[in-house]
DNA sequence: CGCGTTTGACCGGCGC
DNA sequence: GCGCCGGTCAAACGCG
């Protein structure tokens, strides 16, 4: 492939964002595979995006990650129909599927392989959060187990795509790994679902996130719906959930400096999704 | 033996 | 209809 990124999706060399809002607010649809493309705007040439309170509610969930926040990138994932009526004033039947999917994406297509799917039904994805991560080792360690499922070579990388399930029982969220092939030592791990259970306590010992996720094990993308009803509030705008798409971050990994880097996106509000506003009262 | 990985086959979506 | 591609399955295999 060459430096033209002109292609029939949508542009990306529009696509900037310095926040989530921006993302949501954009009515972009981005593929999940544009993400590799759309990375090369982001890893170095924004070292250190502002970082929005309610953006860092989704890194809680994944509390074994420390992550900087780059350049969000609002994807939407959704298999719904035309992406482009997705987007925007979409009032469709997805407003309410926040708490009610736990049967998650792997059923729904095995189900959809197997036994065939009902007329004009299509499969639906969850949202996903992407995560830019600088490593040597493919596998994050996020607090969750996982177990490899497959693996693909990508198109136009040397790469392959590792494609991981979540352990738990029932619980059917899913990830995929791959490097970057444009800087083979950034990781891009794109998480798919939300995890219904509590972090496995056998990693690292009990963790804060845990404890604060233990009464539902939100999970990533609950967080990140939570954000969107945030954003639906301060920007009156009605967010599809499933058109939520894909969020971008980046992560320092594997040095001792995982912790000023936690520290970093602590400071930033890292703990918005479950603590009170008077915790982020000096950012604002 | 249980759990996780590997890997080729298979399937569905999509563009031509 | 055909081919490409992404995603998943499942048998075989490895490891502790």
């Amino acid at each position: 492939m060459d430096d033209q990124v002109d292609h029939k999706n949508t542009s990306l060399d529009e696509v900037i964002f310095t926040s989530v809002a921006d993302c949501l607010q954009s009515s972009l649809v981005m593929d999940y595979n544009s993400l590799e493309k759309a990375f090369k705007f982001s890893p170095y040439n924004y070292p250190c995006q502002p970082i929005s309170p309610s953006n860092m509610g989704q890194i809680v969930n994944y509390p074994y990650l420390n992550l900087t926040p780059i350049s969000p990138i609002v994807s939407s994932s959704s298999n719904e129909a035309d992406p482009k009526e997705n987007v925007g004033d979409k009032s469709g039947p997805m407003e309410n599927h926040n708490d009610g999917d736990q049967h998650g994406v792997d059923e729904t297509s095995k189900q959809l392989t197997k036994q065939g799917k009902e007329k004009g039904e299509k499969k639906e994805r969850e949202a996903r959060v992407a995560f830019m991560t600088k490593s040597e080792v493919d596998q994050l360690e996020d607090g969750y187990r996982w177990r490899k499922y497959g693996q693909k070579a990508v198109k136009n990388s040397p790469y392959p795509r590792s494609y991981y399930r979540c352990t738990a029982q029932k619980c059917n969220v899913k990830k995929r790994v791959e490097r970057s092939f444009q800087d083979p030592s950034i990781v891009i791990t794109t998480y798919e679902g939300k995890h219904y259970h509590p972090i496995p306590s056998t990693l690292r010992g009990p963790m804060v996130g845990e404890h604060l996720l233990g009464h539902h094990g939100s999970g990533i993308l609950h967080s990140f719906k939570r954000y969107n009803q945030q954003f639906l509030m301060k920007n009156q705008h009605p967010v599809n959930y499933q058109s939520a798409g894909t969020v971008t971050y980046q992560q320092s990994h594997g040095d001792s400096s995982n912790y000023s880097n936690h520290q970093q996106v602590v400071d930033c509000g890292l703990l918005q999704d479950i603590v009170p506003s008077k915790f982020l009262k000096h950012e604002s």
